[in-house]
DNA sequence: TGTAATCCCTACTAAATTGATAGGATTAAT
DNA sequence: ATTAATCCTATCAATTTAGTAGGGATTACA
């Protein structure tokens, strides 16, 4: 299942990408307009800045912009950002690769076998896919 | 993350296709062989079987046995019912639908659309896939 | 210079889920 | 009868999730 912190960072970052990119985008209006929890809303897009993604500017008028243009902005990217590793066991993870305890040899294991063609699968769609698709309408 | 519920599932149903079909295959010999916790797994063979992929026999010389050959049992149904629903939210499920409460209009959500991709491409994947292609070595 | 608006940060918490464990009831073969 | 197995219910600790609370720091602007 997507975490609502994924679903919430999604929409906020669909809602940053249409708001056109001249002034930054308060947390309060992205908090209204698609019904997420402010406090909540505002740890997610910490993160998001912490890690790239967006840039922020503090006092009044400030808010949060993206750091790239949408359509560069990948969704492996985002969903790696927000939801954690896209492999669903780390014995298949590129990016966060963990060896099981219980499995002696991955090569004879059906489960990481299944789990690379989901891993591959699942990137495939995420590389294709950027925050400018995201946000068209 | 896939739960060790479904990974020892997996497992198992690895195990039983590969032990040749004559005989029940004992709980004790599966958590020995695949380093799975007894009682645990006993719960998860127990949800196989009321899902009507495992059959069972009670009592000595008893275990449990798959009701359709190896290659008739897809990871489509195996998943759903070790770990629930495909699609990773509930408005893009096939068989477990449910709208959200946030989202006004489904068309419009972002994350609805690329839902439904990272669903079709997991589920293209699940199809092709039965429990005969997993336990071949 | 003051004040309001805004992001930033830490800590806490309730509820749900996960990954088991415990103990026995039931069933079947010998 | 005895033994070996599945079946069933209840319980539990640890972790994760989805927030909430409260204030600190920074900036625009009157």
């Amino acid at each position: 299942m997507l975490s609502k912190k994924t679903k919430y960072g999604l929409k906020a970052l669909t809602f940053i990408a249409r708001s056109g990119d001249d002034v930054p985008v308060q947390v309060s209006a992205i908090a209204k307009n698609e019904q997420i929890p402010q406090k909540f809303l505002e740890s997610i897009l910490l993160t998001l800045r912490k890690s790239g993604i967006l840039g922020s500017k503090k006092g009044k008028h400030g808010g949060y912009y993206l750091r790239h243009a949408p359509s560069e902005i990948k969704m492996t990217d985002v969903m790696r950002v927000l939801e954690g590793p896209i492999a669903m066991v780390p014995c298949v993870s590129l990016n966060y690769y963990e060896k099981c305890d219980d499995c002696p040899d991955e090569h004879a294991c059906s489960v990481h076998k299944l789990m690379i063609e989901v891993r591959d699968s699942t990137l495939k769609v995420f590389r294709n896919k950027t925050l400018g698709d995201l946000s068209q309408v």
